[in-house]
DNA sequence: AATTATTACTTTTGTTTCGCAAGCAAAAAT
DNA sequence: ATTTTTGCTTGCGAAACAAAAGTAATAATT
């Protein structure tokens, strides 16, 4: 499969692929609060409108980001789960959580509160390696 | 001003801001290559057309991420200078990198050499530190 | 002072993407 | 056998994107 990017730079081609509002909305949403089917996704608070759920689901998979699998013996529900690539995504999370604590707090009036984040900011590596350490361990339970 | 977010999570609402591929290579060109003027950045590798430009500086603007000045004696060039907030977007810019360089590598063959990746792994604070007071040291002497 | 070049955009236009709402078909549940 | 659920797709209008050209203020040059 050939991919395009917009330039050499690192940055920017991370950002081809990753600067999309949806794509990381859906990575957070798999990796803090163990969304899965297409219908958890549906039903989560940020409202995703379907096509687009599938559209950027599909994208997902294509760059190995996420795999699309099936329970045994159902083979309508899919389960939508994170590769290693998609939980190396884990430190760019927690930094948008951090820098919105920080930050967005102010002008978005109606956000929760984030009892993590002082260990979040303790210790960035810990917890990074402690969310992708319970996301494995949740998604090999269920296999 | 009143912003409207998507919803109470502390994630998706940074998203709700920087879930645009624009606004993050802006402050990418801004950090890493000390682009400040509308030029440098229409300048830049990444193309980025002039309205769509115009209306990403402006919003940045409006966030309080960037700021909009001029050279004292020179009322035609604007500065565009990354603010506080703006430059605690360091790290989000450090992980992408680190992201970009161990995945999007072997999708992206034309994607440059970075030199520098080993010392960002090895200690990501001392280097997001590094970035940070090498941009307000040379935005300072502009003054 | 007049003229030319540059900069920072804006405008026009066509294309692409978004997102709402409804529809569809296979599979699961009853 | 029938109904419900799930995972999408489709149609459509609105919004955003992006190319290309245009504009006006300012700076530079003559």
């Amino acid at each position: 499969m050939e991919y395009k990017f917009r330039c050499e730079c690192p940055i920017t081609s991370a950002l081809d692929i990753l600067g999309d509002k949806w794509i990381l909305v859906i990575i957070k949403l798999m990796l803090t609060q163990d969304k899965k089917t297409f219908k958890d996704f549906t039903e989560s608070d940020e409202a995703i409108a379907t096509n687009i759920l599938s559209s950027k689901l599909k994208y997902l998979e294509e760059f190995g980001i996420i795999t699309k699998t099936q329970l045994p013996g159902n083979k309508k529900t899919n389960l939508y789960l994170l590769t290693e690539k998609g939980l190396a995504l884990t430190p760019i999370i927690v930094e948008l959580s951090i820098w919105s604590d920080e930050n967005v707090r102010a002008l978005n009036k109606i956000m929760k509160e984030s009892p993590e984040i002082e260990i979040m900011k303790s210790d960035k590596a810990a917890f990074v390696k402690m969310l992708q350490e319970n996301y494995r361990s949740k998604t090999r339970l269920n296999k």
